[in-house]
DNA sequence: GTCTATACTTCGATAGAC
DNA sequence: GTCTATCGAAGTATAGAC
């Protein structure tokens, strides 16, 4: 592994944890073990590290939102709970592989702060869940899988509580991953279930 | 208004808006119109600051607790849509007064840094809120006022949807009433009507 | 590309006159 | 209780030898 991907690893690693403005240069090429003056080789200030690090998030979800008619199609062989199972799914490979989990509390703890991180954290995880996921209901109940309700509302209902677990889950640290937590497995299935009972025709 | 209570003001003021580390002691004296060295006539150190504003919103909440049997007599006259009514109006006298909002947008800032932060975030927002209205749900149920359900799962699919609403009140800088907003309003009290219908006998 | 050495800035905090 | 003056620590970043 070259230098320069070591120091972007090791500042995900560090900035994770603490934050952008709470490690030092010095901290990181510690942890590297470089001098500060040698990190000036691969980058160009201490800032750039942290957009290379968003820009790498940006990669890794670039052509993975998805448009209306393929929203649409997803539902075509599915049933309601099969489709909450697969937002499930999506939900937990954002946060499953380590790397990008760690972006993801990055993103958290920046995003009072940069405006970068709040604009990720509002699209990525807020606004675009909820308009395709009420796309999908809208469908499901034109095509009369599910009861006369207002789609906004539902997907609101669905993926607040989703969120709310990604809340709880950076709390204490965030190392774990989550679809090995059984007690969190079975919140969301809980909830899941609550809510297909609730929307059923 | 003294100069500490004005430097306690001022301070709010400025965490708030970009956090603690962030808001130098310069800031702050610039703010209220001392020199550096006068502030530590009234405050050992920054960081004792800091404690202060927490200590001040810890008052603000002491004895608003309540029992387990209190709780349950909360419900005696009221219907699940009044109580959810209820709680609305607790949350928004946290979120009402401008100067405790600054302190719970201080809160959300440093949870990641400050074990302090950390612990009124879990405790106030989330944990105490879950317990307490699980237990008003499981009073409802075994009156027979909704169905039977897990009051735990209910709790969680109200209050994840406040949160959801807090998380998003503090995006743009959350200088706005929530009270106020009518759009904030109308999801609220659409989600209300959803939850209400569903856990209906 | 990495090192030693150092420049420059900003920070929290203190001493002591008034 | 406020001021002027200043300190030491820690931060980012650069120059130049190897």
């Amino acid at each position: 592994m070259g230098t320069k991907e070591k120091i972007l690893d090791t500042a995900i690693d560090l900035f994770s944890q603490k934050g952008f403005n709470e490690v030092s240069v010095r901290d990181i090429t510690r942890a590297v073990g470089i001098k500060e003056s040698s990190l000036y080789n691969h980058f160009t200030s201490k800032q750039q590290i942290l957009d290379e690090i968003f820009q790498y998030l940006s990669s890794q979800y670039e052509g993975m939102t998805v448009s209306e008619e393929e929203a649409v199609s997803h539902i075509e062989k599915m049933s309601p709970e099969e489709f909450m199972e697969m937002c499930l799914m999506n939900f937990q490979m954002y946060l499953g592989n380590p790397k990008l989990m760690k972006i993801w509390r990055i993103i958290s703890i920046e995003r009072f702060r940069n405006e970068k991180a709040n604009s990720f954290f509002k699209n990525h995880l807020i606004d675009y869940p909820l308009i395709y996921q009420s796309k999908v209901f809208d469908t499901m109940i034109k095509r009369g899988l599910i009861g006369s309700f207002n789609p906004d509302v539902l997907a609101r209902a669905f993926y607040s509580f989703i969120l709310f677990i990604y809340l709880r889950y950076f709390e204490d640290g965030g190392t774990e991953n989550p679809q090995e937590n059984p007690e969190i497995q079975a919140m969301v299935r809980a909830h899941m279930d609550f809510l297909s009972g609730a929307i059923k025709k």
